[in-house]
DNA sequence: ACCTGAACACCGTTCAAGT
DNA sequence: ACCTGAACACCGTTCAAGT
């Protein structure tokens, strides 16, 4: 729920509507300019210049560069907690993790440029494991399936099994969409592949991805594994 | 295989074995030094330093700090490549998946800090998915698995889930490996899980991890899933 | 042929100073 | 209370100059 800040910052309610400062509009700026630049085009500087301010501005709101990326990590997974569990009451666990995975896969294609943060960033408790690294939405997570009668060791079987699934097909996804620096690294010529017989021969067939379908079938796999125990 | 320079970088055999500077030198002191420090420490002048040598010197061996970071990439492929290939034979297509995988996790875990950037790094090829960016590699594996009598489209999907297996557990174990920056952003404190009692009473649970347990029944699925075209 | 020094434009971050 | 200017140590990268 945003990033610690070292001491005491009160807030004593803004003033009025004024174009003021604030550690949310920066995580929020920030997560929009990764999402259109990238991360490593993210400075404190252009950030800065984005909100009409000078970099040293923002230290009084984020401790440092690191823990703003952390805090974009957050926003997003506020954002997905947001989907998945707003109001929401589910028929069957089945019909939940469904759910559950469509909504990280959603807010990871809104993102495809911030999920490799949430997939890599190195985080502070050994026991949340990306993507799913909300103690809130992890806590609601552990809580559904325990409503629906898993016991505490399934339940975390369940949780892992469920974050390498996400992790791996999201991943890929996203690294699909997210595209190179410009200049983008010459798209690799046909003669390159003279080597490569099968590869050239397979291209095509390597290059499509149907994701949706993809992902779809792997999680009705999953999902089975979970009913028949076999997980 | 190597990082590409713009032009002819013609190598007419180093006088002597002097100390002499030299591509795969560099790319090897690199990942030698992301395995130790992490990628962000990773600065062309303290490479440089490291190998005795301005920073200026390398440029003329590596184009740039993203090429060589590819480069490293490209390196750990290589060595993927002799873990898995290097004078094999296969019985089966089963146990010609499952060598390839251990060898993937071989030399994931061997470098923890870099596999992630095997995983994130966008390729320039779309039909190479991470983490089985390497060409040569791909091609063997499309021709092993055409060797037991695969087709064409049924290869390419075993390639597909294959890698997005591999990229969900592994980089959700080089991950675990992987430590934060000096200092650790404090442990996080029991007082914080106040508010998320399942978290709290599971947290040994959610901890503990049995990697390689867990990747070898996830992999016979996958394996068996093969088996049954059910994939 | 290979490396270096100096330089440039840009970083993250600190802190005293302004309003 | 909040922002800025100036400063510091450090980047990646270029290029003329040294050997």
């Amino acid at each position: 729920m945003g990033v610690d800040m070292p001491e005491g910052t009160k807030d004593p309610a803004p003033p009025v509507a004024r174009r003021t400062l604030d550690q949310s509009t920066i995580l929020r700026e920030a997560a929009r300019f990764i999402d259109t630049h990238g991360r490593d085009r993210l400075t404190m500087r252009r950030l800065g210049a984005e909100l009409g301010v000078e970099a040293m501005a923002l230290y009084r709101y984020v401790p440092g560069r690191d823990q703003l990326l952390d805090g974009v990590v957050e926003l997003v997974m506020d954002e997905l907690y947001e989907i998945t569990m707003t109001g929401r009451r589910f028929e069957s666990w089945q019909s939940y993790l469904e759910q559950m995975a469509h909504g990280v896969r959603t807010a990871a294609v809104r993102h495809p440029r911030i999920f490799p943060l949430v997939a890599t960033r190195p985080s502070a408790a050994p026991w949340l494991r990306p993507p799913l690294r909300s103690l809130r939405w992890v806590e609601a997570f552990l809580d559904q399936l325990a409503s629906f009668g898993f016991d505490a060791e399934r339940s975390v079987q369940v949780y892992r099994s469920f974050a390498t699934f996400l992790l791996g097909h999201l991943l890929l996804e996203t690294a699909t969409y997210d595209e190179r620096p410009d200049p983008p690294p010459a798209p690799l010529e046909p003669d390159d592949l003279a080597e490569y017989p099968r590869i050239a021969r397979l291209s095509d067939e390597l290059s499509e991805a149907e994701f949706a379908e993809e992902f779809d079938d792997a999680l009705e796999d999953l999902i089975n594994r979970v009913a028949l125990e076999r997980l």
